[in-house]
RNA sequence: CGUUCUGUAGCUCAAUGGCAGAGUACACGGCCGAUAACCGUGCGAUCUGGGUUCAACUCCCAGCGGAACGACCA
């Protein structure tokens, strides 16, 4: 006879093979069509809220490793928040101004972009961030992620636009938005400013040349040796056309300075390092080191300018080094951003004589009209005549060209707009609010404080076309900047109805309320700015434009998340504009990852050839895989990735998988509210297992809490191997398989079973959305049953299934097993036995262990799953320990316990046959005549349901 | 060069200052009633050098490697 067939063997049309490149995108759809995102919104109306302010991704390009990382890491946030109880709605947004749009759009256009229009240009960088936002979107929704992508915010939105120019104008009116110059890129062929990005560095020849300067002030009175010498100090410089614009000459504080005397009364001042090294340049071969000078000593002397009637101040700076040079830096403030910030400190005038075509103005005698780099000639020969030019060389170094023209470029002073850090207390507010918001990992306080702390005035204007304009007006006969409440409402207005465009579109007059006079001096008539804003300045007022705006968030946020860069990104000018405008940080959480790097912890770079793209990893293994590998690290930290990790998620995710199947499969004929077996009525080792579950819920829970997604993974995984798999499940097979459908022994498991499966995927449900929703759909149904797991909330934890005491005997009793399967393993190298249900074992114990494991000694048979099982106690002579049926046991056969003291283990082939129906050994098998291949126990059960 | 982090088995994660613990990989074996599954056994680690301490993976200092951000390149 076929016994098999007898058997309660598991049955599921859950498939094992996941196939999720393919079964994934079919999901989606399902999700989409029975609108379940809305019935998420719909479910958890009134609830408390939690709001993850989502930071906008600049809409270029295709998402990569590190957007996919942070978008999963929110969307298992949002999930696990909404199922905790909360309402979670999640609004995604995108960064839409900006250079790198433009660029592109400049690329594409070519030559073409000289005839347009700036209002095409702008139009095409629209279109162009529209594309690209839906490419993003599209990549966005295949990871599993939930949201409002019907309606995500955009930062070139009218409405987004308005309040960005509102609160630009309420900085203005706050008295911290202020003009002052401030050296920028500059191509004087494009006549046009450039951002960093648009800079190439190329080798170029330049002058190089050595000028000295004479020392106005006299320092004889603290170095005698000086007396009656005529003391010049030293410069170097690569470009002498900005010697007309030196205001100053800067040491270092730290770096020892020698006054030497290089014959005929004259004395240069240089770093005592270089003194050898500049005196060859100079050819000079006889001098003498007359006294060394503290650099603090020189600062705030004056030198005279070589050229003109005027000062050049001393300055310390630690920018000054001894790689090149004098040790004595010529400073321009105007023509380079060290001279510049250096000049901030002294208070020089960032002086740049220099109109768009990179032609000295007027007012520079000697070269005025001259084109700068064709000036240099003329300068050195000016300097050679006045007896300055102490050397003049040639040099090649890299030198910054313009993208587009391939032409040098400048460091050219120009009128920015700037929000003072100081002038209303900004900085100071902004410190304070940071110590009021938890910062998750704790460095990430001292990280943005610091930069807070130190940061410039933020300059706020670019001279670009994609952007946001500065809307602000000033008078045309003083300068002086012109706002008040009514023009901010009214550029708000047009700004909602028309966009940003109609900045560009009409004159100031339109623009302007009628009747608008200079405050300072009565004057009617204005410019208006025509620079754009800083594109953190558009994302940083996300709170404004979003959180602030929509009904279904609030303000502040619960929380930001974003890469640790976002510290003096976006976590930065949120923080700022929202303490310059409303007095306090936006959100009340930040929390940060890591970077994305390759195996060797390498960063990930095309030229590394170490890039790993989102789209190879969700066509290959599916989006879940991904989403695991994000739930698997510790995010803190950097994260790696490579092949050999993916494919070891892969068998993670099988293996959870296939725990999942398994439960559904035995469960198969089971109904949770027909069947269920109170807790009371359970065996004791399934009340075991609840107790397990119990624990696992508490941990998820936690973790969950605490945004350690990893605590949950490895919780996951090591529940569905060690106690599941490998050692419940296990056991259980025979009183599931065997027993008869509705024993109360195998309801009680199935009972479990299923309070297992119910928890676990709604444990994995925000990291596994896919896996956890198909899963569902298998279970039993049954009345109060949600249409999907993501309307489900997280397990709920019973405190009936703590039970210490009985934890305490069981973890015991898994201690002896482990035992009993290492002396089995012994045994199967020996050859006595294969299966283990082929052996039988004698545990011998110590007399204390023997009587807290007696009343355990058939349950331990059972967990052994061996055919049989019998304890003894350690002293007894082992003369008299018999098994039915076997001979006597030899001690030295026994595998003596190292780990667990006075147990040893015995095994021999088990006594009797094998049963054909439950593979266990008993002698009782042959002894039934009408079934001679089965054992009692099958016997009985066949009899019972009548087979 | 500066600021803020970081370094535990090949890989992913653990360890209130108190015996470094799992899984995976690998090796060997079992099973053939979770089978593109399942079970068992074994193997294997605190970056280096100092210091504090009865005791350091943990705290301090220095070095080396890695990351982010910034500065520099007249």
């Amino acid at each position: 006879m076929n016994y098999k067939k007898t058997l309660n063997l598991p049955v599921t049309k859950f498939p094992m093979k996941a196939n999720l490149a393919k079964r994934e995108p079919e999901q989606l759809k399902m999700w989409d069509e029975s609108r379940l995102h809305d019935k998420v919104r719909a479910h958890s109306a009134g609830r408390k809220r939690f709001i993850l302010h989502d930071g906008p991704p600049y809409a270029n390009g295709n998402i990569h490793i590190g957007t996919a990382l942070n978008k999963i890491l929110k969307d298992i946030i949002v999930r696990s928040r909404q199922m905790a109880g909360f309402d979670a709605v999640y609004v995604p947004g995108w960064d839409c101004h900006g250079l790198p749009i433009e660029h592109n759009v400049d690329k594409e256009l070519g030559e073409k972009k000289k005839g347009m229009s700036l209002a095409e240009v702008r139009r095409l960088c629209r279109s162009y961030a529209e594309k690209y936002i839906d490419i993003q979107r599209d990549e966005f929704k295949r990871l599993g992620v939930m949201g409002e992508w019907k309606d995500p915010y955009l930062t070139m939105a009218y409405e987004y636009e308005a309040i960005i120019a509102r609160e630009l104008c309420n900085f203005a009116l706050e008295g911290s938005l202020f003009r002052s110059k401030k050296p920028i890129y500059w191509c004087c062929s494009c006549s046009t400013a450039l951002a960093e990005a648009e800079i190439e560095y190329e080798n170029e020849a330049s002058p190089s040349i050595f000028v000295r300067f004479p020392l106005k002030d006299d320092l004889s009175h603290d170095i005698p040796a000086l007396a009656g010498k005529k003391v010049f100090v030293v410069i170097w410089t690569t470009t002498p056309w900005t010697i007309p614009a030196n205001l100053g000459i800067a040491l270092h504080p730290d770096f020892a300075y020698a006054a030497v005397d290089v014959g005929e009364g004259d004395v240069f001042v240089l770093a005592s390092e270089l003194v050898e090294g500049c005196m060859k340049t100079f050819g000079i071969s006889e001098y003498a080191i007359l006294a060394d000078v503290q650099a603090k000593a020189l600062e705030r002397k004056c030198c005279a300018h070589p050229l003109y009637d005027r000062d050049s101040l001393m300055v310390l700076g630690n920018h000054v080094t001894l790689e090149a040079g004098t040790g004595c830096v010529h400073t321009a403030p105007g023509h380079g951003r060290e001279d510049y910030e250096v000049g901030l400190e002294y208070g020089l005038d960032a002086y740049s004589p220099l109109d768009d075509r990179g032609c000295f103005t007027d007012e520079v005698d000697f070269f005025k009209g001259q084109f700068v780099f064709d000036a240099n000639k003329a300068i050195n020969e000016k300097l050679r005549e006045k007896g300055a030019l102490l050397k003049e060389e040639s040099l090649t170094h890299q030198y910054p060209h313009c993208w587009r023209c391939k032409q040098p470029v400048i460091f050219r002073a120009t009128p920015q707009w700037f929000i003072s850090m100081d002038k209303t207390g900004l900085r100071k507010r902004a410190l304070e609010e940071i110590d009021r918001v938890q910062w998750i990992p704790r460095w990430g306080r001292e990280r943005i404080y610091g930069m807070i702390e130190n940061r410039p005035d933020w300059c706020v204007s670019r001279q670009r076309a994609w952007g946001v304009p500065i809307t602000v007006f000033y008078c045309d006969k003083c300068e002086t900047l012109l706002m008040n409440q009514e023009i901010r409402d009214r550029i708000f207005d047009l700004f909602k109805t028309h966009g940003a465009d109609v900045w560009f579109d009409k004159e100031a007059t339109d623009l302007l309320p009628e009747g608008s006079v200079c405050e300072k001096c009565g004057n009617r008539t204005f410019t208006k700015e025509n620079d754009i804003l800083d594109v953190w300045f558009d994302s940083g007022v996300s709170h404004a434009a979003v959180l602030e705006q929509r009904e279904n968030l609030k303000w502040p946020a619960d929380l930001y998340l974003e890469g640790t860069d976002q510290h003096r990104g976006w976590f930065h000018s949120s923080l700022l504009t929202a303490v310059g405008t409303r007095g306090k940080a936006p959100y009340d959480a930040v929390l940060t990852h890591g970077f994305v790097v390759d195996e060797d912890a390498k960063k990930m770079s095309k030229s590394l050839g170490n890039v790993v793209a989102p789209k190879e990893v969700i066509d290959q293994y599916g989006a879940e895989i991904l989403r695991l590998w994000v739930a698997a690290t510790d995010y803190r930290d950097d994260i790696r990735i490579s092949q050999n990790i993916l494919k070891q998620l892969t068998d993670a995710y099988r293996r959870i998988r296939n725990t999942c199947r398994f439960l559904l499969g035995n469960l198969n004929d089971f109904d949770p509210v027909k069947h269920a077996v109170p807790y009371e009525s359970m065996l004791e080792m399934d009340q075991y297992a609840l107790c397990k579950l119990a624990k696992l819920i508490e941990k998820g829970h936690r973790a969950y809490d605490r945004y350690e997604f990893h605590v949950i993974y490895h919780a996951l995984f090591n529940y569905c191997t060690l106690d599941l798999s490998a050692f419940y499940l296990d056991i259980l097979k025979d009183r599931l398989y065997a027993s008869a459908p509705a024993r109360p022994e195998r309801r009680s498991a199935q009972t479990v079973m299923y309070a297992i499966l119910d928890a676990i995927v709604r444990l994995m449900a925000p990291i596994l959305p896919f896996t956890a929703e198909e899963v569902w759909r298998f279970m039993p149904a049954q009345e109060g049953k949600a249409e999907s797991v993501h309307l489900a909330s997280l397990p709920a934890r019973d405190p009936a299934w703590d039970n210490d005491a009985l934890a305490k005997n069981w973890d015991h009793l898994i201690e002896v097993r482990g035992e009993v399967t290492k002396a089995m393993e012994e045994a199967r190298v020996r050859k006595l036995v294969g299966h283990s249900l082929d052996a039988a074992v004698i545990v011998s114990a110590s007399p204390d262990r023997y009587e807290s494991l007696k009343p355990y000694a058939d349950v331990l048979r059972t967990v052994s799953i061996v055919s049989k099982l019998s304890l003894v106690q350690e002293e007894e002579d082992e003369e008299e320990q018999t098994l039915d049926g076997i001979p006597k046991s030899k001690p030295a056969e026994a595998y003596e316990s190292a780990a667990v003291e006075g147990l040893s283990v015995l095994v021999v082939p088990a006594p009797g046959d094998k049963c054909e129906r439950c593979w266990i050994r008993d002698v009782s098998v042959g002894t039934i005549a009408e079934a001679p291949g089965i054992c009692q126990r099958c016997q009985d059960v066949l009899t019972e349901i009548g087979a």
